[in-house]
DNA sequence: TTTTAGCACTCTATTGATGAGAGTGCTAAA
DNA sequence: TTTAGCACTCTCATCAATAGAGTGCTAAAA
């Protein structure tokens, strides 16, 4: 990390506020001005030209103020990692509205989605909680029409699983209610891994289907399928960036396809719950992420399960909000989950 | 319906086609030249004029093409309504995918959702099916820690209910084993006026239970919350029309709100199954709308459960392909609703 | 009666020129 | 090290001029 002076420091946070706010190029007059800096403009301007010396700052052309580049934000993002937080009247009031909705499960994911697009300004993503490894926990065969059958199985996390099957042959509803009732016996918190050892000594029907079974939970092993949840994505169109059609279609790119969010996903997320990682326009790695920058952290119960939340918005974002908000809500939503599940 | 001879019929369709296609406004050169009639632009002219006295078009300015009003659109999609279909050949790939994806519940709407979004260019919405009135088909009650147990409710139709509790003390999973069994086999196929009858003669705690229970499929029926599925929002965003902030704000607040989406739905869907509903400029009702036009249809088994699905796009939208893509989507999922549930 | 050619007229969109204003970079003095 | 002063650069809004697209109307032709 390069030397700079107390003074260097203020005025690159400044710079960064002050464009976070207003979206257009800093002068060393706006600098001065709106913080009430005690030096005169000329000396701001030594420090500006010395700060993008070094790459923290640019400029669009010659005679226009400065903006930061990603290193810059990237350096003021890592003095807020550890210190920012919401105000407190902002987190009792969120603290509440989790409270509220602690009984619907359904609420949960959709309204972290809420909360947290509109404490950053701007758009939310969060994912089902999803184990680990996925473990048996109920499963109920409900006869349709003919030999149809729906097979709906729980796993321990609050996952559902929905698949239709068909029979060789018709079987009531009574024999199904047998077969679920001993596969439930048999295989209540059990891996995939650990159901198949002991299929040899069940009737072939019974067998088929915990074939089946531990094929759909090896299935969600690999492809966590859980819905995303979105909100927000109207006030993040608002932004002046997304002006130019081809900003707009990368930002929706980013949050609309599924693929590239788990790549993402996957790639930059902190395995540790509880810690929030900053991802500033794209960061080398992501070309459709220039003029993006995610937040993102993890919630729920180690080892047990656990999903991902953040937030995506311009790389002038509120980064102090938008931490601190990805913080408070994960959580929010670790306590849920544990309070849910966790035995 | 206005008296129109054949041609002004002719070149009204072709001003609409034009329009949709090229976004701006069309001349009398581009309707003789693109479709080949066979009159001078003097004719064209003359017709133009009149279909404008008339209301189904107009000029941006004095000195430019024509393009249509709403109403225009309406007359245009009136004859579409009956007619349209799509090529032997999509629909086949349509259908061929939706084969691959029969067993898998949890792909059904996301599947839908990106067919439709892909064959109209436009944003698409799907809901979950859902009863008109649900009925009780399985509840499971799991113990986790101390006194909290977690509910899950199977309905009718494939709707996973979820809910927290806690007990007044606690129960191990086998006493919760014991009261799920008795409320399974009293209450299969129950609406939920049909279940309070009949409290009275269970033991407290089923009796508190079966009352929750009520109260969950009451709530669902009154608020019907299944998630929406969207996709396409990226395609939407790129059309010419959306260029303006306001514009692109009013669309987001229709794709996103989901209150608005539910009145919209409320208000403009077609009861009957398989029927599809035009929606052109708010028609009048929704100033948000001005600029989009919806195209709903609604999917499932009639008295069972059903569940809506709609294209968004412009005004100036391929209302052709967004009509039949809307009703063929639609017959695929009801046939796999049907399949998979219906008795 | 319908269609067409011809032409005047209107409005837009583009271009280039101009000038004000914002902001910097540099130099020399404090 | 800081500051005042000033030349220089670049943007942005405005304005005028022009080319071009397209209509509407009229009078002739079919």
């Amino acid at each position: 990390m390069d030397e700079l002076t107390q003074r260097q420091r203020t005025i690159l946070g400044l710079v960064v506020r002050e464009y976070v706010k207003s979206a257009s190029p800093v002068s060393s007059r706006a600098v001065v001005e709106n913080y009430g800096l005690q030096v005169s403009t000329a000396t701001v301007r030594n420090d500006l030209a010395l700060l993008e010396e070094l790459g923290y700052l640019t400029h669009p052309h010659t005679s226009a103020g400065r903006i930061p580049t990603h290193k810059g934000y990237r350096r003021f993002v890592e003095r807020l990692l550890g210190e920012a937080n919401l105000p407190l009247q902002e987190r009792r009031t969120i603290a509440h509205q989790f409270h509220q909705a602690r009984r619907d499960l359904e609420q949960w994911m959709p309204l972290a989605a809420s909360v947290l697009s509109r404490t950053a300004r701007g758009a939310a993503l969060v994912t089902m909680p999803q184990a680990a490894q996925s473990r048996y926990q109920h499963l109920q065969l409900i006869s349709t029409q003919g030999r149809t059958v729906l097979l709906v199985l729980v796993l321990h996390g609050g996952t559902v699983k929905q698949q239709m099957l068909n029979l060789a042959e018709p079987l009531n509803q009574k024999a199904l209610d047998e077969i679920s009732d001993r596969l439930n016996q048999l295989y209540n918190g059990f891996t995939a891994d650990e159901i198949p050892t002991r299929v040899g000594e069940l009737p072939p029907l019974e067998a088929d289907m915990a074939r089946l079974v531990t094929e759909i939970m090896r299935h969600t092993d690999v492809h966590p399928t859980g819905i995303i949840y979105r909100d927000g994505l109207s006030e993040l169109l608002q932004q002046p960036e997304f002006t130019a059609r081809e900003q707009v279609h990368e930002l929706m790119r980013v949050i609309e396809e599924r693929s590239f969010i788990e790549t993402v996903l996957a790639d930059a997320l902190s395995p540790e719950i509880g810690s929030v990682r900053v991802l500033i326009g794209g960061e080398g790695h992501w070309d459709e992420l220039q003029t993006c920058s995610l937040v993102l952290g993890r919630y729920g119960v180690a080892g047990f399960a656990t999903g991902a939340l953040g937030i995506v918005g311009p790389t002038r974002m509120l980064y102090g909000r938008a931490i601190s908000a990805v913080r408070f809500v994960a959580d929010m939503l670790s306590d849920l989950v544990y309070d849910a599940y966790a035995e």
